[in-house]
DNA sequence: CCGCAAGTAGAGTGAATATTCTACCGGAGA
DNA sequence: TCTCCGGTAGAATATTCACTCTACTTGCGG
């Protein structure tokens, strides 16, 4: 049952991540998570719930890729976070980050523009918190922001752009 | 002729910008360029191709309002490009960068890649001769693409988070 | 006045596809 | 052994929609 769901979420979040939000029909997403029909629409009454259970799924696998278990309580640098951040994208998200592809798609939809702030504003304070830097938050996020939409044009410079911005901010803030 | 151009193509980035790339149909895209079915059809032979003319289309204007007219060669600081690309998010793009709406929206369409990496390079390229600075055009176009992604998120104080920052780099480069 | 280049209006066509429905199956508990 | 519960497989259904086609109009050069 949860675990159907999980299975579900995460064959949805493959498919979407791979092919956008727009191409992909119900069937291809059936077979992507690798259940019936039947099955697909009990834990997802529609299409847009498909995207949104990716979604919820995405950020929480973000969350732990990026600031390792919830639990874990240790300090991460600015600079190591950039590093995961940039892991992150080689391996999962070559297309850019899912949550502005999807807001991109159907941008009227206000449901998605949830899933994005909530998603952003998360990364942001953790981020935030772990590095136990006195940074602002929105300083923070114009960085990750960068970071994340300039990795898939110029990869590594764009790392190291970010990671040279960030140093400066923080020397900065004290 | 090239006045319908013109017409079209500034319709379709209209009704692109406002309903995204998968919601309006070919009908809601005529209706937005203001011309029959047929004539839409001579301009631009496929829907792809109406993204790619908008998309066209609004390449030029954002060099226009950012950076002004082409021959227009005075200097511009960095913290002045920064201020106009905000109000452009403000007046033209409160859903984001349309160009990476575009991507998202079929990120397996090289001809759309290539147009936001051309609509990318040059941006940085611009912002960077028209300010005369030393600071890496990688470094400029993290926080270029930061405000950009953020500033949907949390306007002003994103603004002012990318200017800060490219202070402390421009700073930093010398 | 002719004829053509370039437009409008709008209906038709055929394919794709989101969602629902029918029929069936396996296994765990009463 | 019986019987639901929760699953599979896959066929209808109804609608949307990209694209084409037909028929008509208008302005202009010779």
């Amino acid at each position: 049952m949860n675990n159907m769901m999980t299975k579900i979420a995460g064959g949805l979040e493959q498919a979407f991540a791979a092919r956008g939000f727009t191409e992909p029909s119900v069937e291809d997403l059936r077979d992507a998570a690798g259940v019936s029909m039947r099955t697909l629409y009990k834990y997802a009454q529609s299409r847009d719930a498909m995207i949104r259970l990716a979604l919820e799924h995405r950020h929480q696998r973000y969350l732990a890729q990026v600031f390792g278990h919830p639990t874990d309580e240790s300090v991460q640098s600015l600079s190591e976070t950039l590093d995961r951040i940039a892991g992150w994208m080689q391996a999962e998200a070559s297309h850019g980050c899912l949550f502005h592809a999807a807001v991109a798609s159907s941008p009227t939809d206000p449901a998605l523009r949830k899933l994005l702030e909530k998603h952003k504003e998360e990364v942001s304070q953790l981020a935030s918190t772990k590095a136990r830097t006195d940074m602002s938050t929105s300083d923070l996020l114009v960085i990750i922001e960068g970071l994340t939409q300039a990795w898939p044009l110029s990869k590594d410079a764009a790392l190291a752009s970010a990671k040279r911005l960030a140093c400066l901010a923080e020397a900065a803030s004290n």
